[in-house]
DNA sequence: CGCGCGGTTGAAGAACCTCAATTCGGGTGG
DNA sequence: CCACCCGAATTGAGGTTCTTCAACCGCGCG
């Protein structure tokens, strides 16, 4: 399998839409996230990539994507020749299996993300994706002490969200003040979980 | 291929968040809809399902799904036997390939409603819903004159855009008085397609 | 006839946005 | 070392969009 690397500095944009690529990359190291930017200038934030994952599942049968990827922290990325992945995943049922499995991650994160932006508050959208983000954390062993670094700045919540900046800086200012989270100087503290779940679990 | 038959009735459930199924469903005939109910007893609609639509890619690979589906209209749809469609899909590098876009697809269509609830206005998201629609339903051949048959209600169109229909029923009504599409009586009809593709496209 | 669903409308309010000014901290050049 | 700068966070004032609540209408149907 032809494997090539590549880093990536912060604000760096990794991938930008509808460019041709042979690779299909994924990030070993640091934090990115994929976006799109309408034709009103606004950024939307699709997800964010951690370590492990795909840009996109779909980058495995096409050569162009319909985002962008940029680079959160230092980053670190490989990519996969796209026809040698392909057989890899194809030869194995049991690759082919694993590879369906995280479409269909895929395809919940996303819709879950739908949800959010239909049907929930800013205070409730902020509280499910600093859970998610932490679930996905924890599994990598970087989360000590409800504790753990964090890259995004207010910004990114907010185009991830569908809120604006100062409106996100309102609703942290009122969880800090309410003694159940923290974010600062790229760290997030969690003070009160149950807190912060049922925030997240329910209206 | 072990394929079954159904049909359901408008507002009947076709299938219940989280059931074990061993069919893969698809629509053959008639309007559904993919959506979840939140703790607090919202309902989001992920996605509508037209005539040739898979109920989901993931249910290729898996018994269960994260979402319910509903019929709007009288549905026929079919189920095909999990372990025959997946044998058929990779068999055949060319339908894998196809099933690949198909895939790949359904990733734009998620991203790109994330983008819609995430940055536009009650209009444009409207505008929008209503272009997708009449673009899928054109490809199927049920687009004449700018007119279609249309059976969401201004309920559904709420719960897909994350508006109320209080607010969707006065959308539509300024988008009537100013000429540019009608719905009423289950159809919809354009009378500006520049005045609605310029709402759709940009600010 | 009465009932329920869906559409329409008004009034009032909540959530969120925009604009703009200020602060804060870390880096950088003089 | 200090002045300056820049990105990011913070805060205030005022406005817009969208929601909530509630009432009413029209229509098809048992």
């Amino acid at each position: 399998m032809r494997v090539s690397q590549a880093n990536g500095r912060p604000r760096q944009v990794l991938y930008r839409k509808g460019q041709p690529c042979a690779d299909v990359s994924i990030v070993r190291n640091g934090w990115a996230f994929r976006f799109a930017i309408t034709a009103s200038g606004r950024r939307q934030i699709l997800s964010f990539l951690l370590p492990g994952d795909l840009f996109s599942t779909s980058a495995v049968f096409g050569d162009r994507m319909h985002f962008s990827v940029q680079a959160l922290t230092d980053v670190a990325y490989c990519g996969f020749n796209r026809e040698d992945l392909q057989r890899l995943i194809f030869a194995d049922p049991k690759v082919s299996r694993t590879f369906a499995d995280v479409c269909s991650e895929q395809e919940a994160f996303s819709d879950d993300r739908i949800i959010d932006l239909g049907t929930r508050s800013a205070e409730e959208r902020i509280g499910r994706l600093i859970i998610e983000l932490m679930a996905r954390l924890d599994r990598r062993g970087q989360v000590h002490d409800n504790m753990f670094h964090f890259p995004l700045k207010q910004q990114h919540l907010a185009d991830a969200l569908g809120l604006t900046q100062v409106h996100v800086n309102r609703v942290l200012r009122r969880l800090r003040e309410s003694r159940i989270m923290e974010l600062s100087n790229g760290v997030l503290k969690i003070f009160n979980t149950s807190a912060i779940r049922k925030l997240a679990d329910m209206r």
